[in-house]
DNA sequence: GAAGATTGAAACCTCAATCTTT
DNA sequence: AAAGATTGAGGTTTCAATCTTC
């Protein structure tokens, strides 16, 4: 953690100056006579062709209301051209005017001309760094933007449904339906009951209610429990699954940790799991956590679909 | 020049990314109830202990009636307290308040606590590339921005007390006073008359005019001559210096690209010049750009001081 | 007059409320 | 009621004008 704090205080004074010099602070360029978010406005309409005004908030990361302003702006000034959808009389279809495409132009070549300018003193090498360190770091923090809008908890009995339906949603996208897969086990339709014992767990993630929508929506989840003819030391992770908007934010690697402090807790003394070759996201997080494969299967968890086998200990 | 828009338009979009990720746009961070530009002005505060109000604008890089504002809500909120300085009873020292330094501390805290967040999922290499590609980019934009308020153009009569100024200003910082250096010459009284000829020419370089300043202000310059007793080929780079505040900038880069193409103009055929070895930064201009050191002297300046001596083929 | 500081007007952004169409 | 879009109120910033002190 003192490592990490000797890389974040610089960072964080790094990024000030940065926003600062990239000037995204002020509001109107002088050259292009249009502040940074018209332009960006202009750029995003441009690439894509013709946009939904209900896309413009996403992508500019503005609220409908500024969004909604800078289209009045930009039709008024002639470059943008706005026809409502045939299919729904509320929706805006924004396009750029021949006029619109002339100024996207011009504000590019600004843009660009001051870039290159504060690349040209840069050796090719800092300029590599300079784009893979944005780059990064903007993913980096768009990941953990979103992994706050989730949290981590112990199932409950209210989860029972949800739960199930991850199950059968998330292992069919794997192709992993019918006999021989855990998505036939009586268990899923009650996994609360089947994880209350004292040495077995499960936990879900659930996204944060967002204004007016129902909250505590499972999107994901995991558990362990003693492995099924095994001996009295080992445990098998079982069950973990997410939808797709919770996968790479590194949550599976905290659910993850802890199923492992829940397994030694409960005086485990190996962890065992099953899972499929295809799933490579998963296989990765387990190899990075200690997880050696195994040739054979351990233990008799009747689920002779799986081609893929690890352990380690706890 | 193709090759640098490949990287141009991935990183401008890096930017405009990052930028809204670190979320400087939004106005108050729910966490400590402070806009950015509180935090950073309560933090600028706290590393320097006491700040004179003036300072503020340019440590956070924002308008002084901005920054005269965020004190008075600071100073509301009981966080800064302001005193008259002794020495001029116009200016007013900041200083934090017991309560302010524990707020400082929390925002720290939960800075701190947001970019590591960030940082955790990225590996070491993946840390070091973002810290470095942050610091770069920023420095390099500082470079280009402060760049521009300064242009290069052939000395006009005008400029010759400047000029003069500026010769008897630099050297002498380097330790070059006194008979056998470049400051005794009679020229530097009236370099515009010395340097009008057919093959030779001098540059200056001036700051921008900020509002109600004098404009056209000489802070720096550098031309080339014959070389006094050498041959019809051989030119001189003559009388280059710069004011500190344009150093470092790329600018003597720029001003000798223009001396290198005067020269071949004027028919030369060899560029040769006398420094010090302890004029690093100008050296190391020199050998990137060709000048490779001689064991001797050419010609007879007279310049008996320097210790330096390098020639390039135009 | 110049430097330090404040104040008024206007641009940009967000939140919340509202209007229109589905 | 819900989704797309607009409008009103208030915070942040800049530019320009002003006030005070040197």
């Amino acid at each position: 953690m003192q490592r990490m704090l000797d890389e974040v205080l610089p960072l964080r004074h790094a990024s000030r100056e940065l926003v600062r010099e990239l000037g995204f602070l002020q509001a109107r360029d002088s050259a292009t006579s249009l502040s940074h978010s018209h332009c960006h406005a202009l750029i995003e309409i441009e690439g894509r062709g013709s946009v939904p005004q209900s896309e413009l908030p996403k992508l500019l990361r503005l609220d409908k209301s500024t969004t909604s302003r800078i289209v009045t702006e930009l039709e008024s000034r002639g470059w943008v051209k706005a026809r409502s959808s045939p299919e729904d009389a509320r929706a805006r279809l924004l396009a750029l005017t021949h006029a619109g495409r002339a100024k996207v132009g011009y504000v590019h070549r600004e843009a660009n001309l001051r870039v290159s300018r504060a690349l040209e003193t840069l050796t090719d090498d800092e300029r590599r760094t300079v784009l893979d360190g944005m780059q990064i770091y903007a993913r980096a923090l768009e990941r953990s933007r979103r992994r706050a809008t989730y949290a981590i908890r112990p199932m409950k009995a209210g989860d029972r449904d949800e739960v199930a339906t991850l199950i059968r949603t998330v292992m069919p996208e794997f192709g992993a339906k019918g006999p021989g897969y855990a998505i036939e086990d009586a268990e899923v339709d009650d996994m609360f009951n089947a994880y209350r014992g004292a040495r077995a767990g499960y936990f879900v993630v659930t996204r944060e209610a967002k204004r007016g929508e129902k909250s505590d929506v499972v999107v994901g989840g995991g558990g362990f429990a003693p492995l099924v003819s095994g001996d009295d030391g080992t445990c098998e992770l079982r069950k973990m699954y997410f939808y797709p908007e919770v996968r790479g934010l590194g949550i599976g690697q905290e659910l993850l940790s802890l199923c492992l402090e829940g397994a030694r807790r409960a005086k485990f003394e190996r962890m065992y799991l099953e899972t499929l070759k295809k799933m490579d996201q998963a296989r990765a997080l387990y190899e990075r956590n200690g997880f050696v494969p195994l040739e054979r299967p351990l233990g008799k968890t009747g689920h002779y679909g799986c081609d893929s086998f690890y352990v380690r200990d706890l």
